[in-house]
DNA sequence: GCCCCGTTACGGTAATGACCGAAGCATCAG
DNA sequence: CTGATGCTTCGGTCATTACCGTAACGGGGC
């Protein structure tokens, strides 16, 4: 079974400061070096880096050497789950103290990535005129796509039926899984079909990433997209 | 947003072995005295006790005092789950041991309660069976039962309409969340289908609670049902 | 009244681990 | 080769905290 011990190391690895941090903020999915993880964790670089291979040791990181910098990312879409779980608890706990929001927060809240998809009020945003839109179904444990929800996705370049596939789809419909928002407290789109999204709204153009944060911004081009082609309601 | 002191500071809760056990405990979503929490946290009642108002103080357990006995229990499902979800990674990061398998480990993976819902063998063949039969679909990411799977549930007392009007339904399709068991490595019915077949099963003495345990027993009455009316091959 | 369950407090030990400074190793630029 | 950069490793300090004995206190149950 799950031995007591490895469950333990697990969530008191997490649980230090400096380190959750750096795992808070690689919650973006990407890889970030050493020195920037020292940075979002306030620590000395030698400090951080014993931090990191601890981390990186048991299993929660991956490392990638890329000449002389050394990038680190969530090893697995396990663990970012298990960070948004831990999240969704403390946000829900704090919810009683008087909530400072810095203007940081404001960037996050209104748009950001969430690991592999999008949330924040852009996200939420996006879901719910989806399920508007009679293109999703969304419930708190599970949602899933319709049959108009993929021909939409398909009309803007997404073609979920090959990437279901490609995944070793199992069931007959378009499933996916919501994501409790920690900002908004309402889900957003996540799983297989959120990421799809989020990764092609890079691509072409409708966001860009704010540099140093998980916040992202809409370019003029994906205000209008979101407006007109999935009938958003944005602001 | 969710600061990340709080963060740090839910997931070190959780971090200590003594804790981590007595968490570990509740998981089957029952409420546990002191005393018992202290047993299998392996410490002395004072120590316990103080490592159960602080787990309380935060919010991660709530209290309820019934004579002179006090029982703690998870204080939601998000903690459930976030639980789950680190015993997700841990458990996966494991897997490279040579993985101690006790006795008591026979009759978890057997069968066993996952805070509201089955898991083990017993969880994943139910579910194997409901999307053998048609009335389920299960992905990794999500789960629908289908119509004829609200009709089956129905037959053998279990009223889904009725179950998520209650919880405030939010989409037309019953829509339920997968779980990926630990000692299976495959997705059983959790959510509240999963937490309304659960609690139908012990109601109706198709199983039984093995003392001490998250495990339980499947009964003579429980086998021929599972058997004959879901389609189960058990063993 | 006494016993039981549980909390709280005090005092003391022991272990853990977070942290930084300085030195050591790689890699890249020139 | 040399210097600069990114990162790790080593050594040592310091703060935190888990833990237990002992003991007092408080309610409930009998």
């Amino acid at each position: 079974m799950a031995s007591n011990a490895m469950f333990a190391t697990v969530a008191s690895l997490v649980g230090d400061p400096a380190r959750a941090g750096m795992l808070h903020a690689l919650m973006d999915g990407r890889a970030l070096t050493a020195s920037e993880l020292a940075q979002v964790g306030r620590v000395t670089l030698q400090t951080a880096s014993g931090h990191l291979t601890r981390i990186a040791a048991v299993g929660l990181l991956s490392l990638e050497k890329q000449g002389r910098h050394r990038y680190y990312r969530l090893a697995s879409q396990a663990v970012a789950q298990m960070i948004e779980s831990i999240m969704q608890v403390a946000s829900g706990l704090e919810r009683k103290r008087p909530l400072f929001v810095g203007p940081r927060d404001v960037a996050l809240r209104a748009a950001r990535t969430c690991y592999d998809h999008l949330a924040g009020r852009l996200g939420v945003a996006l879901a719910d005129a989806l399920v508007a839109g009679g293109y999703a179904e969304l419930a708190s444990d599970a949602g899933l796509v319709t049959d108009a929800g993929t021909q939409l996705l398909h009309r803007m370049g997404i073609d979920v039926d090959a990437l279901l596939a490609r995944r070793g789809k199992r069931a007959p419909r378009v499933l996916c899984r919501p994501c409790l928002d920690w900002s908004e407290r309402r889900p957003h789109l996540a799983g297989a079909v959120g990421a799809a999204i989020c990764a092609h709204s890079f691509q072409n153009g409708w966001i860009r990433r704010i540099p140093a944060s998980r916040a992202v911004a809409i370019t003029a081009k994906g205000q209008r997209i979101f407006r007109e082609d999935f009938g958003m309601h944005l602001e």
